[in-house]
DNA sequence: CGGGATCCCAAGCGATACTG
DNA sequence: CAGTATCGCTTGGGATCCCG
């Protein structure tokens, strides 16, 4: 169908059919929104401020035709993940985990959403690490950003929490009775570093529960990062 | 640096930081065919077949800039990965998987590249399934392209063969003594029908090597799709 | 001859204004 | 609130041309 439109690659190939479908601008943003849960294009909008409504209007669209998103019946301008669009997921999280390589320092203007930092989380997540810490409901300050993050075992479900958020099926165990609790603040550059492991546990203020707590998240999120060549090599590495 | 951009999504976020760096039309299959070896311009050229010279030339130069690819010291027009860009293997790989699902049939000036056929053999690699059964060279004629897959437990490797590609160390072991050896030709859309578990490995002529090792081949080699929804829903699906 | 750089046109993107 | 319409600008596509 899309095979030999205009804007294909020509290719056979997974690769380039994926990028047919998923590979304009903003999609994946778009996408990575939706895994978290159903939005409505107004959430979409509120956590992607740059992009502008036509765009947003438009890959919406696509991603319907492409059989990746669907309308929620119930309510006006809902949308969520077909089990299609679910399934990336995968290709979602891998970009997350090497994205973080190149992270640098957030801009001026550039802020961290929800679904930023529960993707940030899910990508971080080491199940095996997990499973042998008792059962913890972190709960994350970052920016302007809040999450409730709750590791029972191996398995992790991230809610995100404050005056947004769609509303959305409270995580299933709501207090597993020895779950314990720890909630922290952290600036985007310095949850960086925590997950990256340039930083220590220590120094991150606690607001709630155990102090240790921050070393136990230090654990069970973590992501390897690579250091990008120091820009000596050839090319410019435009510096500003 | 990238930050604040025009380009650039205003979002402090992995996937946001990944997709300004590889997010451009071309870039990952640019990446994905350095992902299989050095390449010299030409060879990209020529395994992209409809990608415009010049954007092949500001993707390569960008890539070099973001520290992912560097130029090959010896050879004139040679191109290489740094550690970096090879760290984008996983997302290449996720991306390559989900878009099985979304292949249909090869349209009429689609053709799989080399490149192409040995990165979906990687990730339809099961290296469980590869440890339980003897070491085995697969030599595959998909369409244009040749490739020989060698796996030995739960290791695999894959390099093009034919008058193209260029020169690379030949696989490590160059004969196991016990490796077999299987040898067979299909059509692309028939490898499609076989990775995915859609067609039996029954009817597939075996052109040299045990006429059962096209069954192991594709035990070895299996990517789980899922069917797209049948355009019944919302939207008009793009017939064609 | 291989490895790019330049040109022009079309299509996609971004910002704003506007409508059901 | 949930989009559509419009317009100027930036990018990508295709062909050609230049350089070592």
């Amino acid at each position: 169908m899309a095979a030999r439109s205009p804007r294909g690659f020509g290719q056979y190939s997974g690769i380039a059919r994926a990028l047919e479908r998923v590979g304009e601008r903003w999609a994946l943003l778009v996408l990575r929104d939706l895994l978290v849960g159903p939005r409505r294009y107004s959430d979409l909008k509120a956590a992607l401020p740059r992009i502008p409504t036509n765009i947003l209007s438009d890959r919406l669209r696509e991603l319907q035709e492409a059989g990746l998103v669907r309308r929620v019946p119930i309510v006006r301008g809902g949308y969520e993940l077909t089990p299609l669009g679910r399934e990336l997921e995968p290709v979602v999280l891998a970009l997350e985990r090497w994205g973080w390589s190149v992270l640098g320092d957030p801009g001026d203007a550039e802020a961290m959403s929800h679904e930023a930092l529960a993707m940030a989380l899910r990508s971080a997540f080491r199940p095996d690490a997990a499973a042998a810490l008792p059962p913890t409901e972190y709960v994350l300050h970052v920016g302007r950003a809040s999450v409730a993050a709750v590791v029972d075992g191996p398995v992790l479900e991230v809610v995100p929490i404050g005056p947004d958020a769609v509303p959305q099926p409270r995580p299933t165990t709501p207090a597993d009775a020895a779950t314990a609790t720890v909630e922290f603040a952290l600036a985007p550059s310095a949850l960086r570093d925590l997950v990256a492991g340039r930083a220590d546990a220590a120094g991150v203020p606690v607001l709630a529960g155990d102090a240790d707590g921050v070393a136990r998240f230090a654990r069970t999120f973590r992501i390897e990062t690579v250091d990008p060549p120091s820009a000596g090599a050839a090319g410019d590495a435009a510096v500003a």
